[in-house]
Order: structure tokens, then C-alpha cells, then sequence
DNA sequence: ATGAAAGCGCTAACAG
DNA sequence: CTGTTAGCGCTTTCAT
């Protein structure tokens, strides 16, 4: 029983052994019904016998169709990244396509490089998260007629289609839960305005507050979203709000922590509210009530919008899909109290 | 300027462009010593005009080499894990492959369904870390005779290559580390002894404790290697130890936290090494001192040594290369006291 | 130095 | 229902 490599069964072989002509047999593969029930058991027999496997890729030579969707991404490493690619890993695996892995390293030339693989192995597509929002970046994709969804990313639908998490929504319902649990001067923490998220969930914060009467918001900026500067924030407050969104979990993190080192009781005294739902979030000393976003969802969705695009060509419709982010409650809020 | 998708360039109108054959341009394309350096340019000029991107999937029908690498992991998400695809990418990314990512998402069925679809792809190799020990789960891959090395799993050098990284060693340089800070009374929280890595890195600490006189080693072990179980054991434990080794970052955190809880100073009255090296241990309270794994270098490596296996089969000689982690000093053991 | 032609493994008309 | 045949885009002898 030697481990010798023997050159893989082609469809020949198969036809040979079972007497029929390739044609007969690459029917009984892809189009069952167009073949005698007693010839294609023959057929499976020998394939079985031979341990056939097809070749898709000398298929998609004569069809055309390639079955490999391209994933880019600026690091794979980042939670963020590789939620999106486990949702777009397990879609493509439930439709029988390949996913080529693309890490572009926050590397622009590195990215155009994927760009040209993609073209190069004909991908039938590509789920991306650029590495800017500049558009012409995506056009060595474009010129080439490569379907692509944008994840995290505005994009006008008709350009094409795109997935993203509602940050409005999520800043909305975080300050929502704030004020329901008694909350009335809130205080968020945010990033740098520049950055679109972090807007919009400031954006969402207001909405909330507007809409009950007596409760104040104030924002400040943290020149980074890390633990570090959470922490230099919580230390330099002057007075104390009696709740704290933060539009991350770093944030969040660092402020509990600066909170606790002066004393200060959470939820009793401040209550906190962070977002994304890091491992972070259930760490830290008083675990952390904070924004969950679907964002396995984003990815699966990604690549079904691309095969939708890809296999129905002709009615498909282009569209951004926004998701709905959740709130996961945890101690840094306190029960509620009806306030 | 309508972006209306064209029909892409073949070797064939490249050759009519530049009025010669097809051979002359797949020769300037991958052989240009054997062209005249005058029909080269005319050649060049075609590609370039014509925007022709060769299709290496067609070629490689021809000369039967793929150029893509799978990628089966249990879990992108998992930092290891993700950490080991971002070596494996840049790897692959240089060596001009493309990886193919496959989450078999501790599913069995899903796994065999990667190597399949590897072996329908005509993969030139794969990077594998397998769902469990048992090698027969390989066989798939192996009758098809597509090479591959296991990435943080023991192998026999007879069978092929493999990568990861001494857990002996790591236990050793961390217990190493809390003597050489003074302390004398070790305790290792570990994780199940079944777990190989959980075995070697305490045999790791047993070590560094005999090369000292007067030190003494107790475990305890945690049924899972959690933030919950660390915090427990903290709170359990009768008489303090001087010094703490946790066989994972997640066990450290919370018994860093368990021991707060308690009114014990770190590192004064207990200092705690973790392992691993998760973001997590920058955030808990006091910032874990911790042991860190060279994991990219795994991935990087894994992918280096399939490459040479495929492009130098004759030569190539299995290896099992094993990596060596190292110190990351934080505040949770205080400054060298000579001790 | 260049070209003609065969064929990699497969599918898809088109006949029969 | 089944077989014949012509390519898909490329590389590679073998001639010239």
C-alpha cells in the first residue's frame, strides 16, 4: 500500500470504465436527468471505482464561470476583519465557492496587487473592505467587470452593492438604554469626528437624548480609541455624569478602569455603555453593557449579494444593506429602575 | 466611456497585435531570454495596449501546477488562528500563490469538505491545523498525494513537515522570569492536562523550579481556561503563592481580578505571568506580564516549507520546526530585585 | 529566433 | 438517451 501519487482519474478514465462516452458521464455529473437511470449508476460505479474528482477548474475553462470569490481585507487579525470573513467563509462554503483569502495589510500597492490576482484566476467576484474610500482604487476591478460587494463602506447603489452596520442605530439605542435606566446628564466619548462611525453613533447618541426631555448630552474626543486614552479621559473628569457611552469597547474599557482607580461606583455612581462587543467588553473589572453588531451577517450577506449579482446578472438589483445592531446588557448598567 | 464588460484579452490577440505567434508571446511572457529583444518590445507594447492579463488557471491546465495554497483552520476568529493566516497570506501573497481559506469551524464534515474541495482544485499543498490528532482525517489529502504541513500540531518528520512553538520552553522562561523577580512559591493555574500544551508548558515550569534551590511548584488546575475560572481559582485560593503562572492569558486576567477583589497588590504581595500574549493582557488592570508566540512566523514559515516541498519535491527533506517563544515583562511582575 | 500544432480536463452544441 | 466533436486559454515539443 504505497503512497505513490498516481495521476488523478480524468473523465476519460471514468468513461472507459464504464463504457459510455465523457459526454454520457460529465451528464451524469451535471445534468442527472438528461440519463438513463441504469447508465449513470453504471457511471457513479466507475467513479466510485476510479475515485474520480472533477476538475472545476478545466470546467470553468470551457464555461467561463470560475468559482472563486476573492475576500480583501486590510488585516485579518483585527476582530472586525475576521468576523466578516467567518460569515463570508461559511457563505461561500454553503455554495460551493472558494474564498481567496486577501490581506492587504493596510498596504495600497499590496491591495492593487490582490486586485490583479483577482483578475488574473478570473474570480467571479469579490467581497472588499477598502483600504480608503476613494473609488478609483476599485477600478481595476470595475474595468474588468468583476462584480464586487464594499463591506463597511458607503457605496451609492448604483454603483453596486454593499453591507454595513447602522451606527446611528447603535449610538441611538446605547443612549436610549442609558436614560431608560436613569440616566439624565450623558457624557460620550468618542473618536475622531473624521472618522464616518464614530459620527453617526455621536449622531444616533443625540437623537436619544432629544427625545426625552431634562437629559443633556456632551461629547468628548479622544485623539485615539484605546484603553490608554480611555483611562487619561476618565482621570481628567471634572464632574461626573451619571452615564457614559463610549463609541468602543478600548474606550470603554480604559474609562472603567480610570473610574475605579478614583473610587467611583459602577453602575451605582456612573453607568457605562461601550460598543462592539469586543472580548474586551466581558473582561474588564465590571463587565460591560456595550453595542453588538452583526458582523458574521455582514460577510454572509456580502457574498449572497455578490452570487445574487453573479448568477442573476440580468434582474439583479444593486442595494446597500444595513444591518441592525443589538445592545447586550452586562453590570456597568444597573437593572432597571424605570427612571 | 461606458464601462461595458469586454470580453478580456487572449494570448491570441496579443500575438495578432504584435504580428507574431502565440508561442513567441508566451515565450517573451515566460522565457524572454529565448526572444530577440526587438520582437519582445513589439510584444510587450500588445500586452500593454490590449491591457492582456494572462490566466495562469488556463496554464496550469497545460502544465498541470496550480498556484493555490488552502488555508484550513478551526476558527479565523481565534487571534491564533487569524494570526497564523496573516503569516500564511503575506507568505503566499510573496511568493506570488493564492490562499484559499478554509473555516472548518470545528466541524469534521466541513473539514473533509475543504480537502476535497483542495483536491478538486488540484491545490498545490495545504496548511493545516487539524480538528484533532488523529492522522487519518489527512488521508484525503495524502492518497491524492497534495502536500501539506500542520501548523501547531506534533507530526513526525517522516511524514511530513510541521510548525510550532516549544510550549516547554515557554513554561520554562516563565517560571524562570517570577524567580528571577524573588519569588519562591510558584503556582501554575493550568488547564486540563489532557491538552498537550498545557501538559509541556507546565514540565516548562517544573523545570525552571529545579534549577532552583528552595523554590517550590503547586498546580491547580482550571476544567476551562476562562476569565470566569481564573477569577474562581483567585477567590479559592487558602494560602497566596509569590508568584503566579497562568498557563493562558484568559486565566491570568481573571485571576488578576479575583486577587483585586481581594485586597492582594500586584506585583507586590503576588506577581502573575500569563500566556499568549492576547490583546486582553495589555487591558486587564494591572498589564500582564506574559509569554509571547511567534505566531505569524508560524504561518509564514508553514507556507515557506510547503513551497519548498512542492518546488524542490526531490530535495526537499521533511522538518518539524519549532519555534521559540519569548518574554513580554508588563507591570504584573515588579522590577528585577535580584532575589 | 520564431511558428505550427497538439493537448491539459472538461462542457456543450449538434447529431444520431 | 447517447456519442462526436470543437474548443476554453495556455504551454510546449518539434520544425523551420
Amino acid at each position: 500500500m504505497d503512497d505513490i501519487p498516481v495521476r488523478p482519474a480524468r473523465i476519460q478514465d471514468v468513461a472507459a470504465a464504464a463504457g459510455v462516452s465523457v459526454s454520457t458521464v460529465s451528464n451524469v455529473l451535471n445534468r442527472p436527468e438528461r440519463v438513463n437511470e441504469r447508465t449513470a449508476a453504471r457511471v457513479r460505479d466507475a467513479v466510485a471505482a476510479l475515485d474520480y474528482v472533477p476538475h472545476p477548474g478545466a470546467a470553468g475553462l470551457r464555461t467561463g464561470h470560475s468559482s472563486s470569490i476573492g475576500l480583501v481585507l486590510p488585516d485579518i487579525t483585527n476582530t472586525f476583519y475576521s468576523r466578516i470573513a467567518r460569515g463570508a467563509a461559511d457563505a461561500a462554503y454553503d455554495h460551493g465557492y472558494s474564498l481567496v483569502l486577501c490581506h492587504s495589510a493596510d498596504a495600497p500597492e499590496r491591495e492593487q496587487g490582490y486586485f490583479t490576482m483577482l483578475v488574473e484566476q478570473r474570480a467571479v467576484g469579490a467581497v472588499v473592505v477598502p483600504l480608503s474610500a476613494d473609488p478609483t482604487r476599485l477600478s481595476r476591478l470595475r474595468e474588468r467587470g468583476i462584480p464586487l460587494v464594499l463591506a463597511d463602506r458607503a457605496m451609492s447603489a448604483e454603483d453596486g452593492c454593499s453591507v454595513s452596520v447602522d451606527d446611528i442605530a447603535g449610538g441611538r439605542i446605547a443612549v436610549q438604554h442609558l436614560l431608560e435606566r436613569g440616566a439624565r446628564d450623558i457624557l460620550v466619548v468618542n473618536g475622531e469626528r473624521a472618522i464616518r462611525q464614530c459620527a453617526d453613533r455621536y449622531q444616533g447618541a443625540r437623537q436619544a437624548v432629544r427625545s426625552r426631555r431634562e437629559a443633556r448630552v456632551e461629547q468628548v474626543v479622544a485623539k485615539e480609541m484605546t484603553v490608554a486614552y480611555g483611562l487619561e479621559i476618565a482621570r481628567r473628569l471634572d464632574d461626573l455624569p451619571d452615564g457614559v457611552f463610549c463609541t468602543n469597547d478600548f474606550l470603554a474599557a480604559g474609562l472603567c478602569h480610570g473610574l475605579a482607580e478614583r473610587g467611583v461606583r459602577i453602575p451605582d455612581e456612573v453607568q457605562v455603555v461601550g460598543y462592539g462587543d469586543l472580548d474586551i467588553a466581558s473582561f474588564v473589572g465590571t463587565p460591560l453593557s456595550t453595542v453588538h453588531q452583526p458582523v458574521e451577517d455582514l460577510g454572509r450577506a456580502a457574498v449572497e449579494m455578490l452570487l445574487d449579482e453573479v448568477e442573476a446578472r440580468a434582474e439583479h438589483a444593486h442595494e446597500a444593506r444595513v444591518f441592525a445592531p443589538g445592545l447586550v446588557v452586562r453590570d456597568s448598567t444597573r437593572p432597571a429602575s424605570g427612571g
